[in-house]
RNA sequence: GCUGACGUAGCUCAACUGGCAGAGCACCGGUUUUGUAAACCGGCGGUUGAGGGUUCGAUUCCCUCCGUCAGCUCCA
């Protein structure tokens, strides 16, 4: 018996003969699985439903409800939008079409860019071809062959002529469309039925900044209609939640051009900016850490030593020596450098061990135009950025604090976190000896920490392995924000030296750490994450106090004054203007609570207390209570109201 | 930096193929004294991003620069 065996997800094993496609045994196992089949999962490897099974495996059906099917469906979306731009602009060479997160893109060589009118007609062009069902087909085929099928695609061929010698050249066709492509595919491209073209821009052709400019189309596609339709609704909340239109409505911060990627804050946004400063100083102080204040200029010689004189030099802003007449100073990039000059200044014994140094200082980087986007790519910024100076046996224990650390600081932000353990990569510095410890220290202190994490094989730093923790907001996206990063490069660059136990010099190790990453780009992540709507204690504006008329204008005052002395952000509104609205303002403003002061609650010592969102609904407490509540809340930094 | 789009009052937006720059909100003044999401009346507000060109005439067409946005490159 020559059959082949596969072993199916719940564990049963089918037999059949060498060449079976996934297609035969969909159909075998029943009518229903073979028409919801979109592809087989063979071994762990994707492959077409036409792909003969040549050895056992395990083997599973692809259908809707498979993860991995919707990666196979966009790839063949890029197909179908290439097959659509060939038919409308024939002359239109194709670059590459991957799938991506949440759909696809496909790059072609046009001689014009593409308009909005443009995508409209390739949008409705790719419905054609869905609408035909084109079968993908595969071929494989030999080089010459393939060379001969693309001969007028140059894109094409400069992709076959990198491909090794020991590569399966193959290529797909639906309908009209030919494409030197991987696989696998979606059996007919009827598939695709819930799709939408978002934009065309241009990229470079393989990435490359030296390389024409390829016009890239965007797309996303998905299995149900629902899906499409979230997937919309998430772009338009998210659109809804941009910092930069909220940060304008909230009176936070601005930008002028006389001094690009740069931010004006507001005493508002000052005040938000402050109270994050101030917890991250206070939890910082609490666990030991030394806040230090080092210069913001700096010559040349302080990067020479670091290094960011050579390729770094073009990011820093350069200062005019008039003595020297040369650009030879620098405003500081980053902080790293000045603290390891300062460590330096001094002795240290192995007692004194960690030093835990952290600066709030100003940074200046000079980020190229195009990639200045509010705040969360700008020219000056502060980080909370820290360095750990520390004996290597102090490595593990101090990894796993500095961990738990910044999932508190998550936490409290109502932010949800994972990590990413960065390992050594194929350039790097130092010997496999002090990177097996040093992995397995930073492993082990992970570990400690019961969090999942993923496996970064080759990501780390040239001088020294990572964790870098992922941020998910309150709609789902993943911002990379904090840091722990072992460096066994800068103790040598700088000298750094500790006198050990045994009285001899010795190499300390450095921790750069960083929890919010820049606090710019932090503020950003939270005023969508909240969309503007500020926990008690982060809220600039913490109550609204409005009396009801000039005859409670004395009342609301105390009452606003009593707030301020209990250190409450309070703003009295005693305006002319109706009471509805001065809610309305408020409202509009996110503002957490207004204390409404009518007659009644002038005699009886009381606030009507409105909660933001809460609507009409109305809670009139003694003003002593309300201030006692709030004071509270801020306390715990309760992140409800 | 690259490709493309865009730039009109503090904000959101109008102004037909080149023909008198306009509205709402905000702001200011007056009236109103209000019980939980917009009272009423009046007023101020513009070198249409900047500079140049074409034209009898430019917000509109062309060029240069600045800025913003999307994407690419970059993010040490």
């Amino acid at each position: 018996m020559n059959g082949i065996h596969l072993t199916l997800p719940d564990g049963s094993v089918r037999e059949a003969p060498e060449g079976t496609t996934p297609r035969e045994i969909a159909k075998s196992i029943g009518p229903g699985l073979a028409r919801a089949a979109l592809a087989a999962r063979v071994d762990g490897a994707i492959v077409d439903l036409d792909r003969p099974l040549r050895r056992d495996a395990s083997f599973a059906i692809l259908t809707d409800r498979d993860p991995d099917a919707l990666d196979v469906l966009r790839h063949s979306a890029a197909h179908i939008l290439a097959t659509a731009v060939r038919e409308l602009f024939p002359r239109a060479a194709i670059g590459f079409g991957p799938p991506i997160e949440d759909g696809f893109y496909y790059d072609f060589e046009v001689e014009r860019p593409f308009t909005p009118d443009d995508l409209e007609a390739i949008e409705r062009k790719m419905a054609e071809v869905a609408e035909k069902d084109y079968p993908f087909l595969r071929e494989e085929v030999s080089r010459d062959e393939a060379n001969r099928r693309f001969r007028d695609d140059p894109l094409k061929l400069e992709r076959i002529a990198d491909l090794g010698d020991d590569e399966t050249i193959s290529i797909y066709t639906d309908g009209p469309f030919v494409d030197l492509c991987r696989g696998p595919h979606v059996p007919s491209t009827g598939r695709l039925k819930h799709f939408k073209l978002l934009s065309a821009a241009a990229a470079y052709w393989r990435g490359d900044s030296r390389r024409q400019m390829l016009q890239r189309i965007y797309g996303t596609a998905w299995f149900k209609k629902e899906d499409l339709a979230a997937y919309t609704h998430r772009l338009e909340e998210a659109k809804r939640r941009d910092h930069r239109k909220l940060g304008r409505e909230l009176d936070l911060f601005l930008f002028h051009p006389v001094s690009p990627g740069s931010a004006f804050w507001t005493d508002k946004g000052t005040t938000l900016y402050r109270v994050i400063n101030d917890y991250i100083r206070e939890l910082q102080q609490r666990h030991g850490y030394l806040e230090i204040k080092t210069p913001l200029l700096y010559n040349k010689a302080l990067w020479e030593t670091s290094g960011h004189w050579g390729k770094y030099r073009e990011n820093m802003f350069l200062v005019l020596d008039s003595e020297t007449g040369e650009h030879d100073m620098s405003l500081k990039p980053m902080n790293c450098p000045s603290h390891h000059v300062l460590y330096g200044l001094g002795r240290h014994s192995y007692r004194e061990l960690p030093i835990r140094y952290s600066t709030f200082d100003v940074l200046h980087r000079n980020e190229v135009t195009g990639a200045l986007s509010g705040l969360t790519r700008v020219r000056q910024f502060q980080q909370d950025d820290c360095h750990i100076y520390l004996m290597p046996s102090q490595i593990a224990g101090e990894v796993r604090h500095v961990a738990e650390m910044i999932l508190e600081v998550y936490r409290t932000f109502g932010l949800t976190a994972t990590m990413k353990f960065a390992t050594r990569p194929e350039v790097r510095i130092g010997d496999d000896a002090m990177w097996d410890r040093a992995e397995a220290d930073l492993r082990a202190a992970l570990e400690a920490t019961g969090m999942p994490y993923d496996l970064k094989p080759g990501d780390g730093a040239f001088y020294g392995p990572k964790i870098d923790f992922d941020v998910g907001d309150s709609i789902g996206r993943k911002w990379q924000l904090g840091t722990i990063q072992l460096d066994y490069a800068a103790p040598e660059r700088f000298d750094m030296l500790y006198v050990g136990e045994d009285n001899t010099e010795h190499r300390p190790v450095v921790i750069h750490r960083a929890m919010c990453g820049s606090f710019e780009r932090f503020i950003a992540i939270l005023i969508e994450h909240f969309a503007g709507a500020f926990p008690l204690w982060l809220s600039p504006e913490q109550v609204r106090v409005l009396p009801i008329s000039d005859q409670q204008a004395e009342a609301a005052r105390r009452v606003h004054q009593g707030l301020r002395d209990a250190g409450i952000r309070s703003v009295l509104d005693a305006g002319s203007q109706t009471l509805n609205y001065r809610i309305r303002d408020a409202e509009m403003a996110k503002v957490p609570y207004m204390a409404v002061v009518g007659q009644r609650e002038a005699e009886a010592g009381t606030v009507a207390v409105r909660t933001r969102g809460a609507g009409s609904k109305q809670d009139v407490i003694p003003v002593g209570e309300f201030v006692t509540r709030l004071g509270e809340s801020i306390r715990a930094r309760a992140l409800e109201l």
